[in-house]
DNA sequence: GTTTATGCAAATTCTTTGCAATACT
DNA sequence: AGTATTGCAAAGAATTTGCATAAAC
């Protein structure tokens, strides 16, 4: 059974590299958004800062992870299957606990339509939810 | 008449001053939602640079003014009247035109009732449509 | 062997902080 | 007069760029 992460990188045909297979592999396991800082945190002594700044836009660039913003800044999270370079869902839903700080994607929700004024063109909507999480509203 | 600067400062008891003026107004008259940048290119012979940053903190924490997110950065936007210090409306719309860049509120829109999976909290939620808007669509 | 990714250094940009001078009420 | 705001300088983060070296295919 081939890993996540080569998997994930021969599909967008990009090479190989420790510095990829161990992001994508840190994406796959967190289920949560994580931010350029974190992914720092956990590999600075095998990677330069650089490194992780490039690898995270080609990983957006190819449509692998994505932008996800809230007050605190700029995260991102991996994309799901039916989300390709040119086949994108155009959907995200993001919850993020304000007691443990966590962004979730919540990928079983759906944005319900939503009628906009006339005269403008939706193309992709991104809803961040705030509140408490599962875990923390005990 | 009493201008909506002076209106909006006294009544949150903040000093009227120049700084803060201009800015009100710059936010009245521009119904999009601006980012420190667009302050900054259209005051910068007349404050400093940290000087708005300040400002744009202070009508933050006030509620007069919102955080508005999107791929590009940090914008800020008029709050409503409904929105005040203790008694804010918690649900935002903001529509981001993917050819002119400008971010607007829609205000008349409301977020459909949204069934979170069980065990998540809703306190806020903040949705960010990207399309193209009327201008910009014909 | 050719192409692409990485590491390092350094430059830019963005944002915050401290403090004295100034402006507001 | 008393208090809050501003400007300036400087510090601290966050992000980007150039280029030689190293790794992937």
């Amino acid at each position: 059974m081939e890993s996540f992460a080569t998997n994930t990188l021969r599909t967008h045909e990009l090479r190989h590299t420790g510095c990829r297979e161990d992001i994508l592999t840190l994406f796959y396991t967190h289920k949560t958004a994580l931010a350029h800082g974190d992914l720092e945190t956990v590999l600075r002594d095998r990677y330069d800062r650089v490194t992780i700044y490039r690898t995270l836009k080609t990983f957006a660039d190819k449509g692998i992870i994505h932008k996800v913003l809230d007050e605190d800044g700029l995260r991102y999270a991996l994309c799901k299957d039916t989300c390709h370079d040119h086949d994108h869902h155009h959907d995200h839903v993001h919850f993020k606990c304000a007691a443990c700080g966590q962004t979730t994607c919540l990928d079983e929700v759906r944005i319900p339509m939503i009628q906009l004024p006339s005269g403008y063109q939706k193309r992709e909507t991104n809803l961040l939810i705030q509140g408490t999480c599962p875990k923390c509203s005990q």
